[in-house]
RNA sequence: GCCCCCAUCGUCUAGAGGCCCAGGACACAUCCCUUUCACGGAUGCGACAGGGGUUCGAAUCCCCUUGGGGGUACCA
Protein backbone atom coordinates (compact mmCIF):
# COMPACT_ATOMS: atom_id res chain seq x y z
CA UNK A 1 0.00 0.00 0.00
CA UNK A 2 1.31 2.98 -0.27
CA UNK A 3 1.88 6.18 1.24
CA UNK A 4 -0.52 9.43 1.31
CA UNK A 5 -1.07 11.39 3.72
CA UNK A 6 -2.64 14.91 3.71
CA UNK A 7 -2.74 18.33 5.91
CA UNK A 8 -6.71 19.74 5.52
CA UNK A 9 -6.46 23.20 7.00
CA UNK A 10 -10.03 25.29 7.28
CA UNK A 11 -9.30 28.74 5.57
CA UNK A 12 -11.33 29.92 8.43
CA UNK A 13 -8.11 31.74 10.34
CA UNK A 14 -4.73 32.57 9.03
CA UNK A 15 -2.21 28.99 9.17
CA UNK A 16 -2.05 28.44 12.63
CA UNK A 17 1.53 27.11 14.47
CA UNK A 18 -0.78 23.71 15.48
CA UNK A 19 -1.51 23.44 11.64
CA UNK A 20 1.93 23.80 10.56
CA UNK A 21 3.59 21.59 13.07
CA UNK A 22 0.55 18.78 11.60
CA UNK A 23 2.21 19.65 8.38
CA UNK A 24 5.78 18.89 9.51
CA UNK A 25 4.81 15.41 10.93
CA UNK A 26 2.88 14.65 7.69
CA UNK A 27 5.49 15.78 5.71
CA UNK A 28 7.92 13.71 7.40
CA UNK A 29 6.16 10.70 7.39
CA UNK A 30 5.43 11.04 3.46
CA UNK A 31 9.37 11.79 3.05
CA UNK A 32 10.49 8.49 5.16
CA UNK A 33 8.78 6.58 2.44
CA UNK A 34 10.31 6.47 -0.87
CA UNK A 35 6.42 6.62 -2.66
CA UNK A 36 4.93 8.97 -0.03
CA UNK A 37 2.60 11.65 -1.30
CA UNK A 38 1.58 14.17 1.12
CA UNK A 39 -1.85 16.03 -0.14
CA UNK A 40 -3.07 19.79 0.93
CA UNK A 41 -6.58 19.51 1.24
CA UNK A 42 -8.32 22.95 2.11
CA UNK A 43 -11.52 22.21 4.18
CA UNK A 44 -13.76 25.21 3.09
CA UNK A 45 -17.41 23.85 3.56
CA UNK A 46 -18.16 26.43 6.35
CA UNK A 47 -19.31 29.04 3.72
CA UNK A 48 -20.06 31.70 6.35
CA UNK A 49 -16.47 31.38 8.16
CA UNK A 50 -14.24 30.64 5.30
CA UNK A 51 -12.61 33.32 3.45
CA UNK A 52 -10.15 33.37 0.30
CA UNK A 53 -7.51 35.99 2.28
CA UNK A 54 -7.28 33.20 4.85
CA UNK A 55 -7.04 30.14 1.95
CA UNK A 56 -4.07 32.71 0.80
CA UNK A 57 -2.33 33.36 4.11
CA UNK A 58 -2.18 29.35 4.51
CA UNK A 59 -0.78 28.78 1.25
CA UNK A 60 1.56 31.25 1.69
CA UNK A 61 2.85 30.14 4.81
CA UNK A 62 2.81 26.42 3.94
CA UNK A 63 5.26 27.25 0.51
CA UNK A 64 7.34 29.92 3.13
CA UNK A 65 7.75 26.75 5.19
CA UNK A 66 8.78 24.70 2.23
CA UNK A 67 6.39 22.32 3.30
CA UNK A 68 5.54 21.52 -0.64
CA UNK A 69 2.72 18.90 -1.26
CA UNK A 70 2.45 16.53 -4.28
CA UNK A 71 -1.37 16.93 -4.79
CA UNK A 72 -3.61 19.94 -4.04
CA UNK A 73 -4.96 22.34 -3.04
CA UNK A 74 -8.63 20.40 -3.52
CA UNK A 75 -10.71 22.23 -2.42
CA UNK A 76 -13.86 20.94 -0.62
CA UNK A 77 -16.12 23.78 -1.93
CA UNK A 78 -15.57 22.00 -5.34
CA UNK A 79 -16.47 18.45 -4.03
CA UNK A 80 -20.07 19.41 -2.52
CA UNK A 81 -22.20 17.61 -5.29
CA UNK A 82 -19.62 14.44 -4.50
CA UNK A 83 -20.99 14.99 -1.02
CA UNK A 84 -24.72 15.01 -1.46
CA UNK A 85 -24.16 12.49 -3.29
CA UNK A 86 -23.01 10.01 -0.45
CA UNK A 87 -25.32 11.76 1.62
CA UNK A 88 -28.28 10.68 -0.98
CA UNK A 89 -26.63 6.99 -0.54
CA UNK A 90 -26.89 6.57 3.15
CA UNK A 91 -30.28 7.92 2.80
CA UNK A 92 -31.69 5.17 0.65
CA UNK A 93 -29.76 2.17 2.42
CA UNK A 94 -31.47 3.59 5.81
CA UNK A 95 -28.60 4.60 6.94
CA UNK A 96 -29.34 8.29 7.62
CA UNK A 97 -32.32 10.25 7.91
CA UNK A 98 -34.15 13.40 7.99
CA UNK A 99 -34.43 15.37 11.16
CA UNK A 100 -36.77 17.99 11.45
CA UNK A 101 -36.06 19.27 15.16
CA UNK A 102 -35.49 22.93 15.40
CA UNK A 103 -32.87 24.70 17.38
CA UNK A 104 -35.32 25.66 20.13
CA UNK A 105 -36.19 21.83 20.12
CA UNK A 106 -32.42 21.04 20.18
CA UNK A 107 -31.69 23.42 22.75
CA UNK A 108 -34.37 22.32 25.24
CA UNK A 109 -33.68 18.81 25.37
CA UNK A 110 -30.38 19.38 26.08
CA UNK A 111 -31.33 21.83 29.19
CA UNK A 112 -33.57 18.97 30.15
CA UNK A 113 -30.51 16.33 30.39
CA UNK A 114 -28.54 18.95 32.11
CA UNK A 115 -30.66 19.77 34.48
CA UNK A 116 -31.04 15.77 35.35
CA UNK A 117 -27.72 15.45 35.50
CA UNK A 118 -27.29 13.86 32.05
CA UNK A 119 -24.65 14.12 29.02
CA UNK A 120 -26.06 16.56 26.53
CA UNK A 121 -26.93 14.49 23.62
CA UNK A 122 -29.27 13.87 20.61
CA UNK A 123 -32.19 11.84 21.46
CA UNK A 124 -32.87 9.82 18.17
CA UNK A 125 -36.46 11.14 18.75
CA UNK A 126 -36.82 11.65 14.77
CA UNK A 127 -35.16 7.92 13.52
CA UNK A 128 -38.25 6.53 13.10
CA UNK A 129 -40.52 9.36 12.01
CA UNK A 130 -43.78 7.90 10.19
CA UNK A 131 -44.63 9.31 6.45
CA UNK A 132 -47.24 11.17 8.07
CA UNK A 133 -45.11 13.13 10.75
CA UNK A 134 -42.76 13.62 7.89
CA UNK A 135 -45.34 15.34 5.56
CA UNK A 136 -46.53 17.82 8.97
CA UNK A 137 -43.21 18.47 9.78
CA UNK A 138 -42.70 19.43 6.03
CA UNK A 139 -46.01 20.84 5.77
CA UNK A 140 -45.04 23.21 8.58
CA UNK A 141 -41.95 24.54 6.36
CA UNK A 142 -39.25 23.03 8.15
CA UNK A 143 -35.73 21.84 6.89
CA UNK A 144 -34.33 18.54 7.95
CA UNK A 145 -30.72 17.90 8.79
CA UNK A 146 -29.38 14.52 7.66
CA UNK A 147 -28.47 12.27 10.59
CA UNK A 148 -26.47 9.45 10.13
CA UNK A 149 -27.58 6.59 12.76
CA UNK A 150 -24.75 5.46 15.36
CA UNK A 151 -26.55 1.94 16.76
CA UNK A 152 -25.74 1.91 20.58
CA UNK A 153 -24.45 0.02 22.43
CA UNK A 154 -21.24 -0.77 20.49
CA UNK A 155 -17.34 -0.46 20.71
CA UNK A 156 -15.26 1.48 18.51
CA UNK A 157 -11.50 0.28 18.76
CA UNK A 158 -8.86 1.53 16.75
CA UNK A 159 -5.01 1.41 17.32
CA UNK A 160 -3.44 4.73 17.29
CA UNK A 161 -0.19 5.10 16.08
CA UNK A 162 0.56 7.43 18.48
CA UNK A 163 -1.03 6.42 21.27
CA UNK A 164 -1.72 3.04 21.08
CA UNK A 165 -5.52 0.97 21.55
CA UNK A 166 -8.74 3.91 21.67
CA UNK A 167 -11.97 2.19 22.71
CA UNK A 168 -15.20 4.29 22.60
CA UNK A 169 -18.64 3.38 23.09
CA UNK A 170 -20.90 4.77 20.50
CA UNK A 171 -23.25 5.74 24.19
CA UNK A 172 -20.69 8.81 24.22
CA UNK A 173 -20.85 9.89 20.56
CA UNK A 174 -24.00 11.99 21.04
CA UNK A 175 -26.80 10.42 19.45
CA UNK A 176 -27.45 10.19 15.89
CA UNK A 177 -24.79 12.90 13.66
CA UNK A 178 -25.60 15.35 11.64
CA UNK A 179 -23.49 14.88 8.59
CA UNK A 180 -25.70 17.67 6.46
CA UNK A 181 -27.11 20.60 7.25
CA UNK A 182 -30.75 21.78 6.58
CA UNK A 183 -29.45 24.01 3.14
CA UNK A 184 -28.24 20.53 2.06
CA UNK A 185 -24.56 21.34 2.72
CA UNK A 186 -22.31 18.67 3.63
CA UNK A 187 -20.39 18.81 7.07
CA UNK A 188 -17.01 18.18 8.49
CA UNK A 189 -17.01 14.30 9.38
CA UNK A 190 -19.04 13.67 6.12
CA UNK A 191 -17.12 15.55 4.01
CA UNK A 192 -12.92 14.55 5.62
CA UNK A 193 -14.26 10.90 5.20
CA UNK A 194 -15.78 11.05 1.81
CA UNK A 195 -12.59 12.73 0.97
CA UNK A 196 -10.00 10.45 2.68
CA UNK A 197 -11.75 7.83 0.78
CA UNK A 198 -11.74 9.37 -2.48
CA UNK A 199 -7.82 10.65 -2.39
CA UNK A 200 -7.27 6.92 -1.14
CA UNK A 201 -5.29 8.50 2.26
CA UNK A 202 -3.74 5.81 4.14
CA UNK A 203 -2.60 7.73 7.00
CA UNK A 204 -4.79 10.32 9.02
CA UNK A 205 -2.26 12.15 10.93
CA UNK A 206 -3.44 14.91 13.03
CA UNK A 207 -3.83 16.76 16.24
CA UNK A 208 -5.00 15.34 19.38
CA UNK A 209 -8.53 17.88 19.34
CA UNK A 210 -9.81 15.07 17.18
CA UNK A 211 -9.71 11.93 18.79
CA UNK A 212 -13.32 12.52 19.81
CA UNK A 213 -13.98 12.56 15.90
CA UNK A 214 -12.49 9.70 15.13
CA UNK A 215 -14.58 7.04 16.10
CA UNK A 216 -17.63 8.55 14.40
CA UNK A 217 -15.77 8.83 11.55
CA UNK A 218 -14.70 4.85 11.62
CA UNK A 219 -18.48 4.45 11.69
CA UNK A 220 -18.88 6.68 8.38
CA UNK A 221 -16.17 4.36 6.77
CA UNK A 222 -17.98 1.17 7.92
CA UNK A 223 -21.37 2.59 6.20
CA UNK A 224 -19.53 3.43 3.42
CA UNK A 225 -17.99 0.00 2.73
CA UNK A 226 -14.75 1.71 3.28
CA UNK A 227 -11.30 0.28 5.29
CA UNK A 228 -10.47 2.87 7.71
CA UNK A 229 -6.72 4.29 7.19
CA UNK A 230 -4.62 4.01 10.10
CA UNK A 231 -4.45 7.40 12.54
CA UNK A 232 -1.88 8.78 14.59
CA UNK A 233 -3.03 11.41 16.90
CA UNK A 234 -0.20 14.06 18.25
CA UNK A 235 -0.50 15.96 21.17
CA UNK A 236 -1.25 19.51 20.93
CA UNK A 237 1.00 22.70 21.52
CA UNK A 238 0.35 24.64 24.17
CA UNK A 239 1.13 28.22 25.47
CA UNK A 240 4.21 28.62 28.15
CA UNK A 241 1.49 28.69 30.78
CA UNK A 242 0.27 25.35 29.74
CA UNK A 243 -2.93 26.58 28.60
CA UNK A 244 -4.21 26.73 24.88
CA UNK A 245 -2.07 28.46 22.12
CA UNK A 246 -3.79 32.02 21.39
CA UNK A 247 -3.39 35.58 20.15
CA UNK A 248 -2.48 36.69 23.62
CA UNK A 249 0.96 34.62 23.60
CA UNK A 250 2.75 36.88 20.67
CA UNK A 251 2.05 34.87 17.91
CA UNK A 252 0.01 31.96 16.91
CA UNK A 253 0.03 32.38 12.82
CA UNK A 254 2.76 31.19 10.68
CA UNK A 255 2.76 34.78 9.11
CA UNK A 256 3.62 35.95 12.67
CA UNK A 257 6.83 33.95 13.13
CA UNK A 258 8.06 35.36 9.66
CA UNK A 259 7.71 38.85 10.52
CA UNK A 260 9.47 38.18 13.88
CA UNK A 261 12.46 37.65 11.89
CA UNK A 262 12.26 33.60 12.15
CA UNK A 263 14.20 31.20 9.53
CA UNK A 264 11.77 29.04 7.95
CA UNK A 265 14.06 26.13 8.51
CA UNK A 266 14.61 26.80 12.16
CA UNK A 267 10.86 27.32 12.65
CA UNK A 268 10.41 23.88 10.84
CA UNK A 269 13.61 22.32 13.25
CA UNK A 270 11.52 23.51 16.33
CA UNK A 271 8.74 22.30 15.44
CA UNK A 272 9.24 18.63 14.66
CA UNK A 273 11.52 18.72 17.93
CA UNK A 274 8.12 19.46 19.75
CA UNK A 275 6.90 16.01 21.03
CA UNK A 276 9.26 14.24 18.46
CA UNK A 277 12.86 13.38 18.56
CA UNK A 278 15.44 11.58 16.59
CA UNK A 279 16.97 8.59 17.81
CA UNK A 280 20.58 9.98 17.90
CA UNK A 281 19.18 13.19 19.79
CA UNK A 282 20.90 15.69 17.55
CA UNK A 283 18.78 18.66 18.09
CA UNK A 284 19.65 20.80 14.55
CA UNK A 285 18.60 19.06 11.51
CA UNK A 286 17.18 19.36 8.51
CA UNK A 287 13.90 18.35 7.61
CA UNK A 288 15.09 16.14 4.83
CA UNK A 289 17.11 14.39 7.63
CA UNK A 290 14.54 14.46 9.97
CA UNK A 291 12.40 12.69 7.56
CA UNK A 292 14.90 9.79 7.14
CA UNK A 293 14.59 9.22 10.82
CA UNK A 294 10.99 9.72 11.89
CA UNK A 295 8.23 7.37 13.08
CA UNK A 296 5.44 7.46 15.34
CA UNK A 297 7.11 4.96 18.15
CA UNK A 298 9.49 8.24 18.70
CA UNK A 299 6.20 10.31 18.83
CA UNK A 300 6.13 11.07 22.54
CA UNK A 301 1.89 11.39 23.81
CA UNK A 302 2.33 14.12 26.02
CA UNK A 303 1.26 17.86 24.96
CA UNK A 304 4.34 20.08 24.57
CA UNK A 305 4.43 24.03 25.58
CA UNK A 306 5.46 26.31 23.17
CA UNK A 307 8.96 27.81 24.45
CA UNK A 308 10.57 30.67 22.98
CA UNK A 309 13.87 30.55 24.22
CA UNK A 310 14.49 27.46 22.61
CA UNK A 311 13.09 28.29 19.10
CA UNK A 312 15.23 31.53 19.42
CA UNK A 313 18.41 29.53 20.15
CA UNK A 314 17.81 27.24 17.30
CA UNK A 315 16.80 30.25 15.16
CA UNK A 316 20.32 31.82 16.12
CA UNK A 317 22.28 28.94 15.64
CA UNK A 318 20.73 28.86 11.63
CA UNK A 319 21.25 32.63 11.30
CA UNK A 320 25.35 31.93 12.24
CA UNK A 321 24.77 28.46 9.50
CA UNK A 322 24.18 30.82 7.02
CA UNK A 323 26.83 31.88 4.33
CA UNK A 324 26.85 36.23 4.01
CA UNK A 325 25.51 35.66 0.88
CA UNK A 326 22.38 34.23 1.99
CA UNK A 327 22.38 36.06 4.95
CA UNK A 328 22.08 39.35 3.12
CA UNK A 329 19.20 37.83 1.02
CA UNK A 330 17.31 37.24 4.44
CA UNK A 331 18.37 40.58 5.56
CA UNK A 332 17.29 42.94 2.94
CA UNK A 333 13.55 42.63 3.22
CA UNK A 334 13.86 43.42 6.95
CA UNK A 335 16.77 46.60 6.18
CA UNK A 336 14.49 47.52 3.26
CA UNK A 337 11.30 47.81 5.53
CA UNK A 338 13.53 49.51 8.29
CA UNK A 339 13.54 52.00 5.41
CA UNK A 340 17.72 51.63 5.29
CA UNK A 341 18.70 52.91 0.98
CA UNK A 342 20.48 49.66 0.23
CA UNK A 343 21.47 51.42 -3.60
CA UNK A 344 24.11 53.29 -2.12
CA UNK A 345 26.12 51.24 -0.22
CA UNK A 346 29.56 50.32 -1.67
CA UNK A 347 31.02 47.45 -3.75
CA UNK A 348 30.26 43.96 -3.58
CA UNK A 349 31.98 42.66 -0.40
CA UNK A 350 30.98 45.52 1.68
CA UNK A 351 27.03 44.51 2.53
CA UNK A 352 28.11 41.10 2.83
CA UNK A 353 31.34 42.18 5.57
CA UNK A 354 28.38 43.73 7.27
CA UNK A 355 26.07 40.71 7.58
CA UNK A 356 28.40 38.74 8.68
CA UNK A 357 29.59 41.22 11.25
CA UNK A 358 26.57 41.32 12.52
CA UNK A 359 25.25 37.64 12.58
CA UNK A 360 26.83 36.43 15.36
CA UNK A 361 24.76 39.01 17.51
CA UNK A 362 21.49 38.05 17.03
CA UNK A 363 18.71 35.44 17.25
CA UNK A 364 16.22 37.16 14.60
CA UNK A 365 16.42 38.83 11.49
CA UNK A 366 14.34 41.74 13.36
CA UNK A 367 17.39 42.45 15.22
CA UNK A 368 19.33 43.19 12.30
CA UNK A 369 18.19 46.69 11.16
CA UNK A 370 18.63 48.44 14.96
CA UNK A 371 22.39 47.05 15.24
CA UNK A 372 23.47 48.00 11.71
CA UNK A 373 21.76 51.31 11.40
CA UNK A 374 24.98 53.09 12.13
CA UNK A 375 26.13 51.61 9.02
CA UNK A 376 23.48 51.94 6.51
CA UNK A 377 22.30 55.33 7.61
CA UNK A 378 24.12 58.72 7.40
CA UNK A 379 22.15 60.51 10.05
CA UNK A 380 23.62 59.13 13.38
CA UNK A 381 21.53 59.52 16.82
CA UNK A 382 23.71 58.99 20.18
CA UNK A 383 22.62 57.74 23.46
CA UNK A 384 22.89 59.42 26.80
CA UNK A 385 25.65 57.35 27.53
CA UNK A 386 27.65 57.59 24.57
CA UNK A 387 27.26 61.40 24.82
CA UNK A 388 28.68 61.59 28.25
CA UNK A 389 31.75 59.47 26.84
CA UNK A 390 32.10 61.85 23.78
CA UNK A 391 32.41 64.99 26.64
CA UNK A 392 34.65 63.40 28.48
CA UNK A 393 37.91 65.65 28.98
CA UNK A 394 40.68 65.46 25.53
CA UNK A 395 38.26 62.71 24.05
CA UNK A 396 37.18 65.36 21.48
CA UNK A 397 40.66 66.48 20.40
CA UNK A 398 42.15 62.98 20.02
CA UNK A 399 39.48 61.84 18.04
CA UNK A 400 40.15 65.05 15.54
CA UNK A 401 43.48 63.89 15.40
CA UNK A 402 42.51 60.09 14.18
CA UNK A 403 40.34 61.60 11.95
CA UNK A 404 43.06 64.17 10.42
CA UNK A 405 44.92 60.90 10.05
CA UNK A 406 42.46 58.76 8.35
CA UNK A 407 42.21 61.28 5.78
CA UNK A 408 45.65 59.61 4.42
CA UNK A 409 44.07 56.58 4.28
CA UNK A 410 42.19 55.51 1.50
CA UNK A 411 38.65 54.63 2.04
CA UNK A 412 39.11 51.08 -0.35
CA UNK A 413 42.13 50.13 1.24
CA UNK A 414 40.60 50.03 5.13
CA UNK A 415 40.73 46.87 7.19
CA UNK A 416 40.65 46.97 10.93
CA UNK A 417 44.88 46.48 10.81
CA UNK A 418 45.47 49.50 8.62
CA UNK A 419 43.09 51.69 10.99
CA UNK A 420 45.39 50.48 13.87
CA UNK A 421 48.15 52.63 13.73
CA UNK A 422 46.41 56.14 13.65
CA UNK A 423 44.79 55.01 17.08
CA UNK A 424 47.91 54.00 18.35
CA UNK A 425 49.63 57.24 16.85
CA UNK A 426 47.19 59.26 18.93
CA UNK A 427 47.90 57.13 22.64
CA UNK A 428 51.18 58.35 22.27
CA UNK A 429 51.34 61.49 21.44
CA UNK A 430 47.89 62.99 23.43
CA UNK A 431 49.09 60.77 26.77
CA UNK A 432 45.42 58.82 26.62
CA UNK A 433 44.40 55.93 27.55
CA UNK A 434 43.81 53.47 24.61
CA UNK A 435 40.55 51.99 26.91
CA UNK A 436 39.16 55.65 26.56
CA UNK A 437 40.24 55.41 23.00
CA UNK A 438 38.43 52.81 21.93
CA UNK A 439 35.63 53.43 24.25
CA UNK A 440 35.04 56.90 22.41
CA UNK A 441 35.69 55.47 18.94
CA UNK A 442 32.67 53.70 19.36
CA UNK A 443 30.86 56.11 20.98
CA UNK A 444 31.94 58.50 17.73
CA UNK A 445 31.23 55.89 15.00
CA UNK A 446 28.31 54.10 16.23
CA UNK A 447 26.78 56.34 18.79
CA UNK A 448 26.08 53.98 21.41
CA UNK A 449 28.57 52.17 23.99
CA UNK A 450 27.99 48.83 22.66
CA UNK A 451 27.72 47.32 19.35
CA UNK A 452 29.33 44.91 17.07
CA UNK A 453 32.90 44.22 17.11
CA UNK A 454 34.60 48.25 16.55
CA UNK A 455 37.47 47.43 14.33
CA UNK A 456 35.39 45.99 11.98
CA UNK A 457 32.52 48.35 11.97
CA UNK A 458 34.97 50.90 11.66
CA UNK A 459 36.69 49.71 8.61
CA UNK A 460 33.26 49.33 6.69
CA UNK A 461 32.31 52.93 7.99
CA UNK A 462 35.63 54.64 6.07
CA UNK A 463 35.06 52.33 3.56
CA UNK A 464 31.64 54.12 2.97
CA UNK A 465 33.76 57.11 3.59
CA UNK A 466 31.58 58.08 6.76
CA UNK A 467 34.20 57.80 9.33
CA UNK A 468 36.27 60.92 9.36
CA UNK A 469 33.15 62.91 9.37
CA UNK A 470 31.69 61.15 12.23
CA UNK A 471 34.90 61.99 14.12
CA UNK A 472 34.99 65.13 13.21
CA UNK A 473 31.27 65.78 14.56
CA UNK A 474 31.78 65.12 18.14
CA UNK A 475 33.40 68.55 18.55
CA UNK A 476 30.18 69.96 17.57
CA UNK A 477 28.36 67.75 20.44
CA UNK A 478 30.40 69.20 23.01
CA UNK A 479 28.62 71.58 25.38
CA UNK A 480 28.86 75.58 24.16
CA UNK A 481 31.94 77.21 26.49
CA UNK A 482 30.84 79.54 29.02
CA UNK A 483 30.88 83.62 27.75
C1' G B 1 -21.65 16.87 34.33
C1' C B 2 -20.13 12.90 30.90
C1' C B 3 -16.35 10.76 27.58
C1' C B 4 -11.27 10.48 25.90
C1' C B 5 -6.02 11.49 26.28
C1' C B 6 -1.70 12.66 29.17
C1' A B 7 1.93 12.85 33.63
C1' U B 8 10.77 12.60 34.09
C1' C B 9 14.73 19.02 35.91
C1' G B 10 11.45 25.93 35.18
C1' U B 11 10.85 24.31 29.59
C1' C B 12 11.74 20.58 25.44
C1' U B 13 13.23 15.71 26.05
C1' A B 14 16.43 10.57 26.59
C1' G B 15 14.82 6.44 29.14
C1' A B 16 10.64 0.44 26.23
C1' G B 17 12.52 -4.03 34.55
C1' G B 18 18.73 -4.12 36.45
C1' C B 19 23.52 -0.10 32.07
C1' C B 20 19.82 5.48 36.09
C1' C B 21 21.36 7.82 43.79
C1' A B 22 18.29 9.32 35.95
C1' G B 23 21.56 11.49 30.36
C1' G B 24 21.18 15.77 26.73
C1' A B 25 19.34 20.67 25.05
C1' C B 26 17.20 25.63 26.24
C1' A B 27 16.96 28.98 30.30
C1' C B 28 19.57 30.50 34.78
C1' A B 29 24.35 31.21 37.86
C1' U B 30 29.76 31.43 38.15
C1' C B 31 34.42 31.46 35.69
C1' C B 32 37.49 31.76 31.11
C1' C B 33 37.87 34.17 26.26
C1' U B 34 36.95 39.31 24.40
C1' U B 35 39.68 46.88 25.69
C1' U B 36 31.95 46.70 24.29
C1' C B 37 27.53 43.46 23.87
C1' A B 38 27.39 38.88 22.05
C1' C B 39 29.50 34.22 20.17
C1' G B 40 32.47 30.23 22.00
C1' G B 41 34.54 27.14 26.15
C1' A B 42 34.27 25.19 31.32
C1' U B 43 31.64 24.35 35.74
C1' G B 44 27.27 24.52 38.61
C1' C B 45 21.88 24.56 39.88
C1' G B 46 17.91 21.36 38.76
C1' A B 47 13.11 16.11 37.83
C1' C B 48 10.96 10.33 37.85
C1' A B 49 3.19 14.07 40.92
C1' G B 50 1.30 11.03 45.42
C1' G B 51 -0.26 6.24 47.26
C1' G B 52 -0.82 1.14 46.69
C1' G B 53 0.55 -3.32 44.24
C1' U B 54 3.58 -7.03 40.76
C1' U B 55 8.95 -8.37 40.99
C1' C B 56 15.04 -10.56 43.80
C1' G B 57 14.83 -5.60 41.43
C1' A B 58 10.30 -0.19 38.78
C1' A B 59 11.18 6.26 36.12
C1' U B 60 9.93 1.93 33.24
C1' C B 61 4.24 -3.04 34.24
C1' C B 62 -0.98 -2.81 36.92
C1' C B 63 -4.63 -0.10 40.07
C1' C B 64 -6.30 4.26 42.71
C1' U B 65 -5.83 9.45 43.81
C1' U B 66 -4.35 14.14 42.26
C1' G B 67 -3.13 17.40 38.48
C1' G B 68 -3.17 18.98 33.33
C1' G B 69 -5.15 18.84 28.36
C1' G B 70 -8.91 17.68 24.67
C1' G B 71 -13.93 16.73 23.24
C1' U B 72 -19.05 17.01 24.15
C1' A B 73 -22.35 22.11 17.27
C1' C B 74 -26.87 22.52 11.52
C1' C B 75 -17.48 24.74 13.29
C1' A B 76 -13.39 22.45 11.46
Amino acid sequence: MSIRVRIAPSPTGNLHIGTARTAVFNWLYAHHHPDGQFILRIEDTDRERSQPRYTRNILAGLAWLGLDWQEGPIYQSNRLDRYQQVVEQLLEQGLAYRCYCTEAELEEMRAAQKAAGKAPRYDNRHRYLTEAERQAYEGEGRKPVIRFRIEEPQEVTWNDLIRGEIRWNTQDLGGDMVIARADGQALYNLAVVVDDIDMQISHVIRGEDHIGNTPKQILLYQALGSQPPAFAHSPLILNPEGKKLSKRDGATSVAEFQQMGFLPEALKNYLALLSWSPPDGEELFTLDKAATLFDFDRVNRSAARFDWDKLNWINSQYIRQLDAGELVERLTPFWQAAGFDLSTVPQSPWLLTLAQLISEGITRLTEAPPLSRFLLEPKLGYTLPALEQLRMAGVATALAEIAQLLVAIEPSTATPDTLKPPIDQVVKTQGIKKGVVMKSLRAALTGDLQGPDLMASFALLHQRGWAVERLQAVASLLPAPPP
